[in-house]
DNA sequence: TGTAATTCCTATTAAACCGATAGGGTTAAT
DNA sequence: ATTAACCCTATCGGTTTAATAGGAATTACA
């Protein structure tokens, strides 16, 4: 399941490229349009500026704003850093592997073969997606 | 992530599959083979049975089978069973909709259209997946 | 210079879920 | 009768999730 934190982060994104002019957008604006609480919201932001697709404006009229171009901006890279690995099990995550404590041969572990066919049809298509896609009409 | 419950099962449908014979086979069995806590793996079987896909032999010398040949058993079903909503949102999933509280229009909404594609990918494997693909050599 | 608006930081919380365990009841082979 | 297996219900500690609370730091602007 997708978590809110998630959810949220790319409703977020969406709204900052959609409405992105010269001003920085602001948590509270989006928290209203998106219905998103707005508390929850600021973690969220916080945690897209540390990684780097936002920055920040403080003080008053401050707000954030996209540090890359929309078309610019992977799902792939995204996901990873609200969502966390792709893959469904640690076994075959291309970015967070750990062995399996059961598991004595990865290669005759059926669940390994099959997590293996889910984790890269889903790269296909985090991969073939960016921000400008999510936020194009 | 994939769940224990899902990975533990997949392994003892693969498990049964591939030692079947004329006897059932034992919880216990499967449990030191394939590492399982036996008292978990236990509930796990039980949610197969209900659910059809196996059947049991109670008492001395009983134990699980499967119900229908490997080459029937559609990942997809199984998923559903065992791990739920193979969708990430409810609002994409065939089985388990729901419809969200934000989102005024799920057409509109960049992560629907994201999840759809997502949700689709991966449905491909499961429904050309099944058991008989696990368990084969 | 002061005030309001906004991001930034830390901590806490309630609820849900997960993985596992405990203890015994029921059934069937020998 | 004994034993070996599945069956049922309950519980429990740990982790994660989603959200809230309260204020500190920063900036615009009158």
């Amino acid at each position: 399941m997708l978590s809110k934190k998630t959810k949220y982060g790319l409703k977020a994104l969406t709204y900052i490229a959609r409405v992105e002019g010269d001003a920085p957008v602001q948590v509270g604006e989006i928290a209203a349009n998106e219905k998103i609480p707005q508390k929850f919201l600021e973690s969220i932001l916080t945690s897209l500026r540390k990684s780097g697709f936002l920055g920040s404006k403080k003080g008053k009229h401050g707000g954030y704003y996209l540090r890359k171009e929309p078309s610019e901006i992977l799902m792939t890279e995204v996901m990873r850093i609200l969502e966390g690995p792709i893959a469904m099990v640690p076994c075959v995550s291309l970015n967070f592997y750990e062995k399996c404590d059961d598991c004595p041969d990865e290669n005759e572990c059926s669940v390994h073969k099959l997590m293996i066919q889910v984790r890269d049809s889903t790269l296909n298509v985090f991969r073939n997606t960016t921000l400008a896609d999510l936020s194009g009409s």
